[in-house]
DNA sequence: GTCAGTGCAAATACTTTGCATGATA
DNA sequence: TATCATGCAAAGTATTTGCACTGAC
């Protein structure tokens, strides 16, 4: 799906919530759609402030992430190093992560035989599944080869536990 | 494993990282590996506090819980609710969890398959993989039924964007 | 014109930290 | 007796909220 389409969705989504649109929550938008990284709350801040365009605050960028999230626009992805960030979407397949525990990259990966049978435990347990979370964790593969490099793998693997 | 056995090993670890034992890990210790349940470190501090027992603050069971986690005798869980809880590990197998995303209940399964299918995607995506977390959310059994009852449940299901 | 949105600053919730005191090995 | 641990209160950190004002529809 193109931008503009997208954006249009929001508008739509807007009106049918009693919502307004306005430049901070279009900027906002934009941006998320824009990127193709995952983002914080404060790096969304910081690149508004960065940018020219109308002024938008914290709490603004805190309560429109919350409207995009609601609305299926954007997803909250917990990195399990303390902070939370944000995906677009829109016109993106369901996918999983991995998470690098040296350098803090993520990457995205998808297996249908891991959802099914996700889908098969839940049943089996009686829970109706809403929703998963799957994060692997690891050191990448940049990290691994600097590491091996400096002679330091082995130990950064015993320092995280593995 | 028993407690006895456990609690040993605990001394054992402490004495290896030149920690001591205090009154205060021992409570916290014997405490996590006495329940069978998932706890936050409010919890924790609430039941030490309602016990007797040498008092225990606050910010030594965030300190305790630390190096009971440092030392793999507990492990956070993420619930995904916006909290973080802790489960003894020793004696006790690997496995992922299912969380009640009406009344918190949380619920333990193991799929070995799906083990498997993580580390083939590691490896496929070149990374080497230390760990990994699988949460599946959706309505615990006890919950869909009093839902279906009062007639709230696809409501409910709705609101929780499923 | 009405109602929702914004910015600000204060409030909240959670966790960490500095430091003086106390306990363990 | 040399560390290390504890409790307390202060300081962080991240996020939410009340309110007066502004702006979208």
């Amino acid at each position: 799906m193109n931008e503009p389409a997208i954006e249009s969705r929001f508008e739509e989504y807007l009106k049918r919530q009693n919502l307004k649109m306005t430049p901070q929550r279009r900027r906002i938008f934009e941006k998320a759609f824009e990127v193709h990284e995952h983002f914080s709350v404060e790096r969304m801040y910081e690149w508004l402030k960065a940018e020219t365009g109308p002024a938008v605050s914290r709490a603004t960028v805190y309560r429109t992430l919350e409207v995009l999230e609601k609305g299926g626009f954007i997803e909250a992805v917990e990195t399990g190093r303390g902070e939370v960030v944000y995906e677009h979407v829109l016109g993106h397949e369901h996918h999983d992560h991995m998470v690098c525990r040296v350098c803090g990259r993520i990457e995205e990966f998808q297996d249908e035989e891991i959802e099914t049978l996700q889908r098969k435990n839940a049943e089996k347990i009686g829970f109706v599944m809403t929703g998963h979370l799957l994060r692997l964790s690891g050191i990448c593969c940049d990290c691994s080869a600097s590491l091996r490099e400096e002679g330091r793998f082995e130990a950064t693997l015993k320092e995280l536990g593995a």
